[in-house]
DNA sequence: ACGGGTGTTTGATCTTGGTCAAGTTGCCGG
DNA sequence: CCGGCAACTTGACCAAGATCAAACACCCGT
């Protein structure tokens, strides 16, 4: 129980959400939270079931999905470690609007839900935290509706391609990136078949901006790609 | 300003978010709230700017609009009485995403930034109020996203049609509908051009699901809409 | 090295919804 | 009552992207 009990505290101090927070307050809230393993492919959540608490992703890699009625299905977003999901239904009365499913060996962390509430109002800090990152997450949804609005497949896999190109690169420097997850997964989050990705990827390949190699793709001019993005 | 001040007042406390809190700050906000006044058509806020403060309709209807590169731009969402907008860029450092513009004569309430800010960290009924607000936002955003990325043009307006049908309404009963606002508006909101939308209004009538008068629609089987809303 | 499963690519074809252009309708001001 | 303008409808055509099917590539365990 120490030991768990020292990783958690530590992992929470790690998050963006909880870092450098009262001590007495992350202390009771590190009491309540546990660590959780997920195997590859399993479910941790599902659409329609009410929140339980707060998960915080430490390690692996989270799909969030979208079901319809018919089968079909679609990656509303990708989670790396760092980042949580699932809170909007903590503080609203409404179930889970998605279904969370580990796509390889993941870590994360459950905050009770009753525990993150009380200490929310107890604790003023961490409600502005809150409320900055759900401002945050709006941004991010607003800017998927864009691309999803007016933006072509192309445009979006190449505006994907940039986000995920660490920041500091600047000028017509020569950058690689590594995909997080396998194409079929960023294919969907883009809202494109794996096989409209593929073929994208290939034509932009044809007019030299980008190399692909496997999981990486090398960018060969970041500024090039920039104005195709604008085409 | 006494008239005025009250007029503040009263507005505040007729919206959601202010309804019954702390009537000390509530006086304090509604002092440094202003009344806004826009003519139809008239721009309220431009994507790029910075967040001023907090926008409530009181009277009115407001679209918002994301712009592509190229002109082509679409509404995003519309607004109506009581609700706000532009929160995110209040509680973030970034600027808005959204252009904001009156689309007929409406009135609004502006509470300044910095005076919602300092309200929100002495006032925990306000902090979660926010919270629930934001998160209500999300998922408004998500149901959005959903529809985009797994829903058919007619499924998206039979959801809109429903969506605007009073909830109290249940079973086979015939309802009427009033569009709040004049075709094409609708149809860019629901990612449609103006012709499609029309072609599907028209369509769903054909099959004897609706009757279209102007800006009334009239639903002719509440049960059966739903059920074709599945298909 | 071999076999099999998963992931990716490629090609042919089809569907949805967008574009462009030409009517209609309907409302409002004179 | 009559323009005139804006909103809406209708039709013909087009294009982006989906679907289906088949090949291909790449691991990974034996």
């Amino acid at each position: 129980m120490c030991a768990a009990a020292v990783q958690v505290l530590q992992a929470l101090s790690a998050s963006s959400l909880f870092a450098g927070l009262d001590p007495a307050a992350l202390g009771r809230l590190a009491g309540s939270t546990e660590l959780r393993d997920f195997s590859g492919g399993a479910v941790i959540c599902r659409e329609g079931q009410p929140g339980t608490g707060l998960h915080l992703v430490t390690r692996g890699q989270v799909k969030l999905l979208l079901q319809a009625g018919n089968g079909h299905e679609k990656v509303f977003d990708l989670i790396g470690p760092g980042a949580c999901f699932g809170e909007p239904s903590l503080y609203t009365d409404q179930p889970h609007q998605i279904t969370a499913a580990a796509i390889v060996d993941t870590q994360l962390l459950h905050v009770p839900r009753a525990d993150l509430l009380s200490t929310l109002q107890e604790t003023p800090e961490l409600a502005l935290r809150v409320i900055k990152g759900l401002a945050s997450r709006i941004y991010r949804r607003t800017h998927d509706l864009k691309s999803y609005m007016l933006m072509s497949g192309t445009q979006r896999v190449i505006c994907y391609l940039l986000y995920e190109v660490p920041l500091q690169q600047e000028g017509p420097a020569e950058v690689a990136v590594t995909l997080p997850v396998r194409k079929g997964l960023i294919a969907s989050r883009l809202n494109l078949t794996q096989e409209h990705f593929s073929r994208i990827l290939h034509e932009l390949a044809a007019t030299a901006l980008i190399k692909v190699e496997g999981q990486r793709v090398h960018i060969r001019d970041l500024s090039r790609l920039r104005a195709a993005a604008m085409s």
